[in-house]
DNA sequence: TGACAAATGCGAATCATTTGCATCTACATT
DNA sequence: AATGTAGATGCAAATGATTCGCATTTGTCA
């Protein structure tokens, strides 16, 4: 997603252009792991934009919203973890040791919500499945 | 679980017979529906059990760490909710109107673990589900 | 029964997140 | 380009769940 692109995405949402608004997009569509909004804001002065926290918080809310990013809470972590919206419906692999967070884009519930569904009568709307474990790396250090 | 059961449980621990772990266990026992620190809080005030929070919040950390109670984190609720252990593997159903909650005994997870644990190198220790939807009574009230 | 570790009460601290309000800015419209 | 306005931001204080320090009490075991 090029900057023209975050810019016709914040747009086509009826949302202002904002330096802080592209910046928390950019540097979130660049992460390879989902962000907490301190982190985030701390990369913000790294990057010399002067944001203040209850900002990140706000755009952080109206950006999840908007659907552009998503919302990921892991055990053991009280804070929320945002990451963007690639738009493909994924889960995540936390590695217990080191946290690193691993996007898995199978999904192993496909057609169970039909199964469950017709078992329980409620209408299902989603899910939220994430794993733990420990990665390659940890399981030598954790001998 | 009758009450002397609870009692050899807790002893089995290596924790203190008290009347106020017996009755957070009870309580929790009987409950239909998992539930926070504080609604366990004023349900022993409706008991006549004085206690103070944060002996509620202690008690309710220590049998998590015995393995007597689970917590449960709620899309939504930024609470957490414990739960009864009943040591048997279980996800939850959700109502996104009621908020009740509907435990689910069967795993759609099984089996994936190793295929998971086999494509990334990960050794899998657990998994977290929890499936979201509306009950029929909110299916009836939300049209 | 007495000793001692564990459990509890109380109040204050902490941590993530939210809110009220005054000010500022992006952007549609003139 | 100037301007009006809704929406965005900064700041400081509030909130809500949870934790902590410390003095006191209580369960358990010898």
């Amino acid at each position: 997603m090029k900057k023209t692109d975050i810019y016709s995405e914040l747009k086509r949402n009826g949302l202002k252009n904002t330096k802080h608004r592209t910046m928390i997009l950019d540097i979130l569509k660049k992460s390879s792991q989902p962000i907490s909004a301190e982190q985030l804001f701390e990369e913000m002065l790294v990057r010399k934009i002067s944001i203040n926290l209850s900002t990140v918080y706000r755009t952080l809310d109206t950006l999840c919203d908007k659907n552009l990013l998503i919302k990921l809470n892991v055990k053991g972590d009280n804070r929320t973890l945002f990451e963007f919206n690639h738009m493909i419906h994924r889960h995540h692999l936390i590695c217990l040791g080191c946290k690193k967070i691993l996007a898995i884009e199978h999904c192993p519930l496909e057609g169970y919500e039909k199964v469950l569904a017709n078992e329980t009568n409620f209408t299902i709307e989603g899910h939220n499945l994430n794993i733990y474990g420990y990665c390659p790396n940890c399981q030598i250090h954790n001998l």
